[in-house]
DNA sequence: GCCATATTTAACCGAAAGGTTGACGATACG
DNA sequence: CGTATCGTCAACCTTTCGGTTAAATATGGC
């Protein structure tokens, strides 16, 4: 498990690679069409998805001579269970949280939190 | 900001630096009695502490000759709400969120979740 | 003032990261 | 079959990383 943190920290670091997971929230896409922003070469963006895949947080499938990128957000759980043990500093969830509350029992967010 | 998720995330691959962050969240500790526990020359756990000091995870304070060492846990926000962005998967939040139904609505958690 | 303690700095080292270019293997197309 | 496209591999380069040791810089105690 120090491993996979390792690995999924260490991918998370660069921000090329951020962009391209960005880019795969979208939808997913063949290899050259991830290059295709990016001002550097497509060697360099097959080594970033490699590192990405051995990450877990991306997964590729050839169909054809196209290679298919896919996110796979689950690769983020460790790391991010691993930052829970740090406290709470979910603002996400704390808003599904308070639109929970809101639907669920009519109650509005209070100011005083 | 991609600065401070380059920051943080490059600090976080490290095991060494994780390991220091996990034993900072027992209690503040000086740079002499992080670096105890690790079979590491002092100067190397110094560069370390640099890092996370840069990347905002923990702080330093000096008094007298001893440099105290805190957690910094809102260092991890930024990083956390990036996370946040590409999925629930909060099993911590997920607890605290089913304690807080059972304590203030007298809820039990539902099996067919 | 002197010595011990706490921590950083400097110089160095080997390995890994992130990029390049060019050749290669596999697949599709005409 | 021949050629263009998709993607990776290999070799190389430069910079950064993670560690070392040795010297330097506080600070505290006697």
């Amino acid at each position: 498990m120090t491993d996979t943190l390792d690995a999924v920290f260490a991918a998370l670091a660069d921000p090329t690679r951020r962009a391209i997971l960005s880019m795969l929230l979208e939808d997913d896409m063949a290899v050259t069409d991830v290059a295709e922003p990016f001002e550097m070469s497509l060697a360099a963006i097959s080594k970033h998805l490699t590192i990405l895949t051995r990450a877990g947080l991306i997964s590729q499938e050839k169909r054809g001579r196209v290679k298919w990128c896919k996110l796979e957000p689950d690769g983020l759980r460790t790391a991010s269970i691993w930052m829970q043990g740090f406290g709470q500093f979910e603002p996400v969830n704390l808003d599904a949280f308070e639109r929970f509350l809101a639907t669920e029992f009519g109650m509005q967010p209070s100011d005083d939190a």
